[in-house]
DNA sequence: GCCGTTTTCGGCCCGACTGTTTTCAGTCG
């Protein structure tokens, strides 16, 4: 079955060749606004056709892209890109992906030098043909064959844990100069998306100048892609590009608002602005030539008649509407968690003790903490046994009789064999207070039986909640093949809940997911699957995912009072 | 190619910086 990402591939592409031959920038726009949707959707596109949805209900999509989204479920091709693909060179859209190449310039190269794609440019470039191209000099040529290696090496986003202590440093440095008065780090990273591109910092100061050259010569700066008063960019030694903006202090809201995004975001609340006669730009709110606000977000967002929106949820993904109609989520926060249903201890492969562990718990003012070791089909981890089991068991029983402090949940991470069972007994399963099922071999089964596996695990009804659902590691595993929208039904159906896992590398469901989750009624338990005391502390990221997915503090199991919980985990 | 709390036609976000220019087009976010 054809994914959503195919479908969104077929339409990039075609926008690319159309954008090369100098279409009409709307149509392009209808294309890339489309990608947006269907790759932000949770539910499978071929499977909505299938069930005779009518797709012109997604934003975005009209009858031109439904009727190609169709063609494309249908037969695998789409003829629209096929005949794009015969006027032009079929590798030349990946020109554009070389920063500072756009269009026009593809163009020229295409009808000049005859450019079919990356390998043909490299060349044209070494040979100094692309500075006699009008409009192209030779700093150009020198970038390109630069930019050509960087694609090759990499195409990667940097997870927001890494650019957090980037962010850190930079903001630190920044904050040095006297006459800095307002810094924030905005963009994606503000809005706490998984992965962010580069980082947009946003300062108010009074001497731009000095603040733009101490910037640009900043530690770990590889290049200066551009200085100037208001607007610098340099790229750091990690492949990190980082935008720094000085805007005046009565534009800080207008500017913060603009540069946080998203970009779809942005250009909606433009939209509804100027349906109402303002402007809304980086410097404000003006009616006619008079700013009527814009010193903080608020006054934007009250300009036009809404509530304020939360960083997390600005993506065009329905907020505004939510907004206008005063039903915006109420969103978990780090404070709404009553303790961590999944960590390990030195019994399997953690690095602290059951104590420490507890202890570090208490000290986070948590009321419960499951302890959940691997068990012993994960030969590497150092799985426990039956046996072993029941010792542990024993022993947390010992210690929640003698401490008070935080309640020692009894549980453990399952593996999920390949056939679907359980890798305990349900007698000892039964001991237990819940379990955390999770897949850790067999990632290569195809998408039905990797999903006929979980389905076929949570029929125990031992189940209680699924870990890392799709088994990701940002930038180093995909995920498995897996129905997804499959699991969190019959979670619902089953009285089981999934794991957001909050550890950095995993983030692991989505924030998509999440929503879909809350949608069908199925609680999700932020669980930092901590290794350590410290690990402890990967709660706010998985929080911030969960916002992201518009998760309130009562879509997430572990905001749960002890009591409640123990009622959610008793199945049937 | 999409869309409609004026609209089924006529709009569709907008400003900064660079390189290659002699006044600005192209690109980016």
């Amino acid at each position: 079955m054809i994914q959503n990402s195919e479908i969104a591939d077929y339409f990039t592409k075609v926008a690319d060749f159309l954008e090369i031959e100098g279409a009409n920038p709307f149509r392009v726009r209808a294309y890339r606004n489309a990608v947006r949707t269907i790759t932000g959707l949770a539910h499978s596109i071929a499977e909505l056709i299938a069930a005779e949805s009518d797709l012109t209900q997604l934003s975005g999509i009209g009858k031109e892209l439904n009727e190609k989204i169709r063609e494309i479920v249908r037969t695998g091709r789409l003829a629209k890109l096929e005949e794009l693909e015969n006027r032009l060179p079929p590798g030349l859209h990946q020109v554009l992906k070389i920063p500072g190449l756009g269009p026009r310039k593809v163009k020229a190269l295409y009808h000049t030098l005859k450019i079919q794609g990356l390998e043909d440019l490299k060349k044209a470039a070494r040979e100094g043909r692309v500075r006699t191209i009008e409009g192209f000099g030779q700093k150009t040529e020198e970038k390109i064959l630069k930019d050509i290696q960087r694609l090759i090496h990499s195409e990667k986003r940097t997870p927001w844990f890494t650019a957090e202590a980037i962010a850190r440093t930079l903001t630190e440095y920044l904050k040095q100069d006297q006459l800095l008065a307002d810094i924030t780090v905005a963009g994606s990273f503000r809005r706490r998306k998984e992965t962010v591109g580069d980082l947009d910092i946003l300062i108010s100061c009074r001497n731009a100048p000095a603040v733009m050259n101490s910037f640009t010569a900043c530690e770990g700066v590889e290049r200066v892609i551009s200085q100037g008063d208001t607007r610098s960019s340099i790229v750091l030694r990690s492949g990190l590009q980082v935008d720094l903006r000085v805007v005046p202090r009565e534009s800080y809201g207008a500017a913060l608002h603009y540069f946080t995004g998203s970009q779809a975001h942005n250009i909606a609340i433009r939209r509804i602005g100027q349906q109402k006669g303002l402007k809304i730009n980086e410097y404000g709110v003006f009616s006619g030539s008079r700013r009527t606000g814009g010193q903080t977000e608020e006054e934007v967002y009250a300009s036009i008649d809404l509530p304020y929106i939360e960083p997390e949820l600005r993506e065009d993904r329905g907020e505004i509407q939510a907004a206008r109609e005063r039903r915006l989520p109420h969103l978990v926060a780090s404070t709404d968690i009553r303790g961590d249903l999944h960590c390990h201890t030195t019994d399997s492969d953690g690095r602290n003790s059951l104590d420490e562990m507890a202890k570090a718990a208490a000290a986070r003012g948590y009321a419960y903490l499951a302890i959940t070791n691997h068990t012993h089909h994960l030969k590497i981890a150092r799985g426990l046994s039956p046996a072993a089991v029941k010792k542990l068991i024993a022993e947390i029983d010992r210690r929640n009789a003698r401490l008070q402090e935080v309640v020692v949940l009894k549980s453990m991470e399952v593996d999920i064999l390949s056939d679907g069972r359980l890798d305990l007994p349900d007698h000892i399963l039964s001991e237990l207070d819940f379990t955390v099922c999770s897949i850790h071999s067999d990632f290569q089964l195809d998408r039905d039986r990797q999903t006929e596996r979980i389905l076929r695990a949570m029929d125990n009804p031992r189940f209680n909640i699924l870990g890392h659902p799709t088994g990701r590691l940002l930038n180093q595993r995909p995920a498995y093949a897996v129905d997804l929208e499959r699991l969190i039904t019959a979670a619902a159906e089953r009285g089981c809940f999934l794991e957001l896992n909050a550890h950095p590398d995993r983030l692991d469901l989505d924030d998509v997911h999440c929503r879909l989750a809350k949608e069908t009624g199925v609680k999700v338990a932020i669980s930092t699957d901590a290794h350590s005391v410290d690990h402890l502390d990967y709660m706010r990221l998985g929080v911030a995912q969960a916002r992201r997915g518009w998760l309130e503090p009562s879509d997430v199991l572990n905001t749960h009072t002890l009591a409640q919980l123990q009622k959610l985990f008793r199945r049937s």
